[in-house]
RNA sequence: GCUGCCGUAGCUCAGUGGUAGAGCACCCCCUUGGUAAGGGGGAGGUCGUAAGUUCAAUCCUUACCGGCAGCACCA
């Protein structure tokens, strides 16, 4: 037992009847049991010695349980509703579980709530869930003969060592390998349905699109309660949202997938910008520009054309040229390289330009400002020999923690993504490359997860994965190793011995896009930008007419001091502008009034604070323009 | 791209087979008020686009465009 101590029973028991034997109340309380650390039924019996523990609704391992049950009520309550339809994947999530229906008709909202009700009336009934093993050819036949195709094409593809199993709740028989909860009472009330949605069957476009019901499902009423706020809070930092409200850009139809940038927004991306730039000269790479519009042959030289001529804009000219809109910027880098013969004396090379880059998205990609069609890359590519690769990648893996940092994260982890199946370049070339890679990642002290196959065609690749303040995951910066596209595209340099190499090439980038990664920034920080980031960092507000001057002043002090300030003399109560410019998030608030114009003075109020201190002006001055500077 | 839902004033939304309404924002007037909404008045809309049904369409039907959610995609 988890306790530590050992119960010995005369015979095989079953999880329900060591429950019982430890109390009555662990008797009613128990959900499950994990034996050897894999949860199993309350109904499993045991005839071999075992480590044992007793899932309740406490336990870690009891909501996959509970959500995974909810999933089957939920399949229970469409088969009695709706019995013409067929039931195929139901599985739990991170917040609950949600089941794939194939069904002619779509299900409505109101279709939901009826299931909702009937989930419940089932948990009511509390309908003993119990296990059966059957023979694979006669579970076939049977879910066959019952009409449920899916489930009857799955049991096919269930390796042949693996037992069948069934699962049977009231008039409800489903293939599943379990564990489940001992009855459908044990599942509460905990849950509530959110959303239908398209799925293909099994994941594949070319396969039949099915009805995804999504539910949330909880231990208690208090846990689900706690949900559903998060996702209301969720909506409040949208940065959709967000850029409406604090007035930083837009989109329209007519230019679906590009941004439309606001003055607001606008300050924001040349700030980023700005400290993206310094951080770069300092840490040696060179700024460079390449054109927007490239002729195709240069596309199909470095084996873009091939690959990648569905998300490209292309555009054909009279004289039966063809043009396309850089979807990135490594061969236009390379052009630039290939300007001079370089010694192996100039390497690495670091090359960076915040390039444009347009690629055509399926329209149901398109969020906001985070995946768009028109987008600039903080695009650099470091030109080395294959021995530099390690000392190029801890360098790297530094400046873009460092960055990351500057912005509010912290937690950073890193997945290294490997040879995907349509790829360039020999086996051999792959080989080293992912050595290389690896090798450098390890010196640079960073633990990180594979991620097979999805490197990109030309090499294998590192892909940074900051989480942000609400626990989301954001992928974000990466570096890539690229033995390839030099070659394609001859690209060279002198080494040591007189003779010509072919450089190695990384690709690397540490915000991924400005616009996705302004996107995570105001969601992160919900809006409330930190001082060096927000578009207007103070606002003089006047409580009366008499200080407008005055306040002009103050903006004059400030602005010289370096600082992006506006005053707000409207006719308004000192109240109203407060408020505004409280909910617009203004960091600083210097409120002026007879008084402070008489003594020099300004009312200080933070975004956040209650209270106002009252200072100098030029001690006023002094403090902000310190505290407003950027880092590094 | 696929499935479903949605598209009404600058924004958030209500509404009806007989050509539209609220709050906020905007403009004007009164108010000069000391830290999260002072009062009054006014202006503002070919109801996403195009066809169709109908005596009559913002409302019903179809197509298209765009948005949202999910799936697929993300070099």
């Amino acid at each position: 037992m988890p306790d530590g101590k050992q119960r010995h029973f005369p015979g095989p028991v079953t999880g329900a009847e060591i429950a019982a034997a430890i109390g009555p109340g662990l008797a009613k309380a128990a959900l499950a049991i994990t034996v050897d650390g894999a949860p199993r039924d309350l109904a499993t019996r045991l005839s071999r010695d075992a480590t044992v523990a007793i899932v309740t609704a406490t336990s870690p391992e009891a909501l996959e349980i509970i959500r995974h049950d909810a999933a089957h009520a939920m399949a229970e309550a469409v088969k009695e509703l709706y019995p013409e339809t067929q039931v195929t994947f139901g599985p739990a999530t991170d917040t609950g579980f949600y089941y794939d229906f194939a069904r002619d008709t779509p299900f409505t909202p109101e279709d939901l709530a009826r299931i909702e009700q009937r989930m419940h009336e089932i948990v009511d009934r509390n309908e003993p869930v119990t296990r059966e093993e059957w023979d694979r050819d006669r579970a076939a036949e049977f879910f066959n003969a019952i009409g449920e195709k899916y489930k009857a094409e799955w049991i096919h593809e269930i390796p042949k060592d693996e037992v069948i199993s069934l699962y049977r709740q009231g008039n409800f028989v489903d293939l599943c390998t379990g564990p489940h909860l001992p009855s459908t009472g044990k599942l509460g009330h905990a849950f509530k349905l959110m959303k239908v949605a398209g799925a293909y069957w099994r994941g594949d476009a070319r396969n039949a699109q099915l009805q995804r019901v999504y539910g949330t499902a909880w231990a208690n009423e208090k846990e689900l309660k706690h949900y559903l706020l998060q996702l209301e809070e969720a909506e409040k930092r949208d940065h959709r949202r967000l850029g409406k409200e604090l007035d930083l850009f837009h989109v329209q139809e007519e230019a679906a997938g590009s941004v439309f940038w606001h003055p607001y927004g606008w300050t924001l991306y040349r700030t980023m910008e700005a400290y993206l730039r310094r951080r770069l000269a300092a840490a040696n790479y060179a700024e460079i520009r390449t054109p927007q519009l490239l002729d195709r042959s240069l596309w199909i030289a470095s084996g873009h054309w091939e690959k990648f001529r569905e998300h490209m804009f292309t555009f054909a000219e009279s004289d039966e040229k063809t043009l396309a809109l850089k979807p990135m910027s490594c061969p236009g880098h390379i052009q630039i390289f290939k300007q001079h013969l370089h010694s192996y004396r100039e390497l690495p090379l670091r090359l960076a330009e915040f390039g444009s880059c347009h690629r055509n998205e399926p329209s149901g990609a398109l969020h906001g400002i985070m995946r768009v069609r028109a987008f600039t890359q903080d695009d650099a590519h470091i030109f080395c020999m294959p021995e530099q690769i390690t000392s190029e990648t801890v360098a790297f893996c530094r400046l873009l923690l460092s960055v990351y940092r500057d912005f509010g994260f912290e937690d950073v982890r890193v997945k290294f993504s490997d040879r995907p199946p349509v790829r360039a370049g020999a086996d051999a070339t792959w080989d080293r490359a992912e050595g290389a890679l690896k090798a450098a990642v390890e010196a640079a002290g960073l633990p990180y997860t594979m991620n097979p196959g999805e490197g990109a065609f030309y090499g294998p690749k590192l892909e940074f994965v900051l989480r942000d303040a609400i626990g989301r995951d954001w992928q974000c910066g990466t570096l890539q190793v690229d033995f390839v596209m030099p070659e394609l595209l001859d690209a060279a340099y002198i080494g040591e011995d007189g003779q010509r190499h072919t450089p190695v090439m990384l690709h690397r980038a540490i915000f991924g896009s400005f616009e996705r990664f302004i996107a995570i920034v105001i969601e992160h920080y919900a809006g409330k930008l930190p001082l060096w980031l927000a578009p207007v960092q103070a606002r003089v507000l006047t409580i009366t007419s008499e200080a407008d001057g005055y306040a002009e002043q103050v903006r004059e002090k400030l602005a010289a001091a370096g600082l992006r300030v506006e005053t707000d003399l409207r006719n308004e109560k000192i109240n109203y502008k407060v408020r505004e410019h409280s909910l617009d998030k203004t960091p600083l608030l210097l409120v002026v009034g007879k008084r402070e114009a008489d003594d020099g003075t300004v009312a200080l109020r933070v975004l956040g604070g209650k209270d106002q201190e009252i200072l100098a002006l030029d001690a006023a001055v002094a403090r902000l323009k310190d505290k407003a500077r950027p880092p590094a």
